[in-house]
RNA sequence: GGAGAGGUAGCGAAGUGGUCAAACGCAUCUGACUGUAAAUCAGACGGCUUACGCCUUCGAAGGUUCAAAUCCUUCCCUCUCCA
């Protein structure tokens, strides 16, 4: 095992606030494995980059010789951490928990080193308490308290409704840590209160309260908002590869240096030196040979070119069969989810956005003849392949 | 329990009887320019229609009216102050 002050240094790296320091140092120098906990809520079971901010880091716990544990939680998954979002989520099913859970868990493991990881539902603990167990835990804090939390906060003061259920989940998050004795817990730093939770919770519970180590949240591929499903500003590491590629490509200059920033090792200052288109594509390919490896990342890269420097066609594209020989250009668009409804596709045909075979169509009306294969084009990204049943 | 404020399209926010499918901003989409960058410009942005036009929307349900997002009634929900 390193020694703590070369551990603590590669720690440090990329971290918000580690609360506090000098605790963490100390445990460090025990020379005992920790126990990290991290908590993921499988509310929404596909990884993207954001998340991959965290895993790196806890995979670098790992390889310093720490255990990592991974609280799947299915339970506090069905009341819903509003973190971040202005509203109350919707309690979800236990059998939806369960199902995400496992797919989760597959892809945690891209990154994850799977030997030094430890898996456990916090439903097996939390189901368990009864109301007196619940009356002691909400007794350990206060609803004044409670309302520091930002969003709490702002959803107060902006008349929006906060339900009772919602103050439960920090506090449960927080008795995960008493219930596993954790020694760290790590989170971006939206979740900074509830990890504060933890620590709380311990001391009152009479435990040695555990490292908070927070990490930046990414920025989605918009720039602005915290990369998330639900604003359909991800990146995930499940795409296709050329999927990875393209979306990497179409992010902002100013938002991949903050990408190299948290998700690579690379010497900001050289890449600062490049050309910024160069240094996208070093990027996209670092991204892709993470998730798949280089050949699959050389090639997206020649794929990309070729389809966008190019303009020639893409190499794969989802093919939609039709029952229908000669069907309007605007149903055709429709048909295939090119557009979402008869008025859109109309709208995107009048703008000039739709082109079979490279040929743009002007008129909704006309009939594509689709007999033999077709290539469709929305707009510059979406492409379609259709074809007769 | 009492008093008051409010619920409008993805979000924010105008609109208090007809000219409202509903201003404006953001987001989104399309086109131009480009490096699928940024910035900018042009246009679109409920549904059905080639189009004239028709249909369904302003928390919900009823009602008044030739005509309602706008007026009335009941209900649901949220917030503020007081108790």
């Amino acid at each position: 095992m390193k020694s703590a002050a070369e551990q603590l240094k590669l720690l440090k790296r990329g971290t918000v606030e580690i609360i506090p320091e000098a605790e963490l140092i100390k445990k460090l120098q025990s020379d005992k494995p920790l126990k990290i906990k991290w908590g993921a809520d499988p509310s929404a079971p596909d990884i993207h980059l954001g998340h991959t901010v965290v895993l790196t880091k806890l995979r670098q716990f790992q390889d310093l010789g720490h255990q990592v544990i991974f609280i799947v939680g299915d339970f506090t998954a069905m009341i819903g951490d509003p973190t971040g979002r202005s509203e109350t989520r919707k309690q979800l099913s236990r059998e939806v928990v369960a199902g995400n859970a496992q797919t989760y868990q597959k892809q945690v493991f891209k990154i994850l080193d799977k030997k030094r990881t430890k898996v456990v539902y916090n439903s097996s603990w939390l189901e368990k308490m009864d109301l007196m167990d619940v009356f002691k835990l909400s007794a350990q804090y206060t609803v004044a308290r409670m309302l520091e939390r930002k969003d709490f906060k702002e959803r107060f003061k902006n008349e929006v409704d906060i339900s009772v259920l919602e103050f439960m989940y920090p506090l449960l998050q927080g008795y995960d840590s008493v219930h596993l004795r954790s020694d760290i817990e790590i989170g971006g730093t939206d979740q900074k209160f509830n990890l504060l939770m933890g620590r709380t919770l311990q001391q009152r519970y009479g435990q040695e309260p555990q490292v908070v180590l927070t990490l930046p949240l990414l920025e989605g591929t918009d720039g602005v908002q915290k990369m998330s499903k639900s604003l359909n500003n991800y990146i995930g590491i499940t795409e296709p590869a050329k999927e990875i590629f393209g979306k990497t490509m179409s992010i902002s200059d100013k938002l991949m240096l903050r990408y190299y920033e948290l998700l690579t090792d690379s010497d900001l200052n050289e890449v600062r030196k490049m050309h910024p288109k160069e240094a996208k594509q070093k990027l996209a390919r670092i991204l892709v040979s993470r998730f798949y490896d280089d050949k699959a990342a050389a090639e997206a890269q020649k794929e990309f070119e070729s389809v966008f420097a190019k303009g020639n066609l893409p190499e794969e594209m989802e093919t939609v069969r039709l029952i229908n020989t000669k069907p309007k250009a605007s149903d055709l668009l429709v048909s295939t989810g090119l557009a979402a409804s008869g008025s859109e596709a109309r709208r995107i045909i009048a703008q000039g956005g739709f082109k079979v075979d490279g040929e743009t169509v002007s008129d909704p009306a006309m009939e594509i003849d689709i007999s033999k294969s077709r290539v469709l084009q929305r707009g510059k990204k979406s492409f379609k392949r259709v074809e007769q049943k």
